[in-house]
DNA sequence: ATATCGATTATCT
DNA sequence: GATAATCGATATG
């Protein structure tokens, strides 16, 4: 009945430390294609693993960036972005979605990188009971995970329950890890779905992956 | 296949 | 009161 699939092979996953987070938003948003964003719950007694790749990221600058929504400086909204790195900033969107970000930089730094799409490795049928559809034909499987909305549905990320947590320790039970994978390649395009600074190049992706959200718009 | 539009609320002006 | 780092449904080619 469950359908596990194989995670990366070979080698354990083990966390990201807090100085991989706490650079530049830009090279903090390139290295962490090919991580895995990983959940470790107990659901009815039972330890279950969500984990995915992440195949779509985008780099936001902090209180010089128009788009970020740090852009405002530290309000209790955006708080966390202004703390130390490698935390999660979840934020409430357009009456329906939240998405997940992590802080970038130092204290007093807001840069922030925006999880944008994952490629799901483990837990896809957790992932599609939490995004409300049935585990669906393999040519709709980007339905579970491409978009910045979905992925944080499919992991079952909430402002209450996850801003603030800390994406470096295992423990926190919402965590980045690193498996061995190597991208092959990477590209950068604008970012997608802002009206503000929207012509800098700071989305990046692993091109040609299917759980991209927008596969089309590449403009490299 | 792409385009348009309504939903729904926290946050800020 | 307006807006938003989105999604899913519907309409149309």
């Amino acid at each position: 009945m469950d359908m596990q699939e194989t995670p990366a092979r070979g080698t354990a996953i083990r966390p990201l430390d807090r100085s991989f987070f706490g650079r530049s938003p830009r090279r903090v948003a390139r290295d962490l294609l090919g991580k895995v964003l990983i959940r470790d719950v107990k659901i009815r007694d039972v330890e279950v693993r969500l984990a995915a790749r992440i195949v779509e990221v985008e780099a936001y600058l902090g209180t010089k960036d128009p788009a970020a929504h740090a852009t405002a400086g530290n309000t209790a909204r955006n708080s966390v972005l202004f703390g130390p790195p490698g935390f999660a900033y979840v934020y409430f969107i357009y009456g329906n979605h939240y998405c997940l970000n992590v802080s970038c930089e130092r204290e007093g730094q807001a840069g922030s990188v925006l999880f944008r799409a994952l490629e799901p490795l483990q837990g896809l049928e957790q992932m599609a009971r939490s995004r409300g559809i049935p585990l669906p034909a393999a040519r709709h499987l980007s339905r579970l995970t491409s978009g910045p909305g979905r992925l944080a549905q499919a992991f079952a990320i909430t402002r209450s329950r996850d801003n603030g947590r800390d994406l470096t320790s295992p423990a926190s039970g919402l965590w980045i890890g690193e498996d061995g994978f190597r991208a092959r390649s990477i590209q950068v395009t604008p970012r997608i779905g802002i009206t503000k600074a929207a012509e800098q190049r700071l989305r990046f992706i692993l091109p040609g992956n299917s759980f991209l959200s927008h596969p089309r718009i590449l403009r490299p």
